[in-house]
DNA sequence: TATATACATTTGTATATACAAATGTTGTAA
DNA sequence: TTACAACATTTGTATATACAAATGTATATA
């Protein structure tokens, strides 16, 4: 009995059984989309740290943004970009009004490979939604949004 | 600008939005169940491993039993009960009528373990479910469900 | 019965993550 | 202007994960 099975049948507490779901679910997704990058050996997370660049048109992201946008909370942005910058993707630079803060940009090499890319995880965004129609899509991003509501205590 | 707010704003695809809602409420959860276990030195990867344990009532599970229930891949599900093992929360034998096989049965000290950490954990689920009602909740978990519903090619 | 194949788990190794402490920089208040 | 707190990033260390290769056991077949 796989877990998706296991869900479903044995008798768990609704909210036992969302929280489950959740997990299993973006797992099984993040998967598809990792193995789109796998062979130009790039990770998820970095992916989307080059996806947030480019998201800046030209303007210089530091770390704490990276940090606060990036989809899964890498605790430690610093040796993720210096994975990036080892592979001439991104650029480092000491943010010259603070030097406290530290400035990265993509490189042109850096949206070359995300050009590449973007065909290869359309395909598999296409693919994780393909059982889904526009309005369910629609719908779990709503309810996933309404979940993390936050609360006013 | 959090992910938050860049997901709701921006202009992504539908189903790039909804990848990365995924990800990111599924580690919001995670998060507040991690956060439940902290004070107790388990992680949640450990915790759910003595929830199924739990579930075979007595039955003792071999690895591979392990691995297919487990919520998220543990690639490595040895030195996980190892770590279990070393706090005296699971126990493991060579299974008799097969050696290859190993059966890990959860020890008293577990079942008390994990009777002190459901009302932690369920308190967590609620926090984490507290802004849908039921029936939303019923259609997140269905939804999540026809996504990963499998294809037949 | 010897040999090959499949199975179940373990180990090695590289990489990733979490969390705390350390470093260097800036702003503020005495 | 000096001392102190807050800020932004980096580093240290322990633990976790991914993937491949190795180990030991069982099953099938010649």
């Amino acid at each position: 009995m796989t877990i998706e099975e296991h869900i479903k049948t044995k008798t768990l507490g609704i909210a036992q059984k969302l929280t489950i779901n959740l997990s299993y679910t973006a797992q099984w997704s993040n998967d598809i989309l990792a193995s789109a990058l796998k062979s130009h050996d790039l990770s998820l997370q970095q992916f989307n740290v080059l996806r947030i660049l480019r998201g800046q048109k030209g303007k210089p992201a530091n770390l704490s943004t990276l940090n606060e946008r990036m989809v899964t909370k890498a605790s430690n942005t610093t040796r993720l970009v210096d994975k990036l910058i080892k592979k001439e993707l991104v650029a480092r630079a000491t943010c010259p009004s603070n030097r406290r803060k530290v400035e990265i940009t993509i490189t042109n090499s850096g949206l070359s490979l995300l050009k590449i890319l973007d065909t290869a995880i359309s395909n598999a965004e296409e693919k994780i939604t393909s059982q889904l129609d526009n309005n369910e899509i629609e719908q779990l991003n709503n309810l996933l949004n309404k979940l993390r509501t936050e609360t006013k205590n």
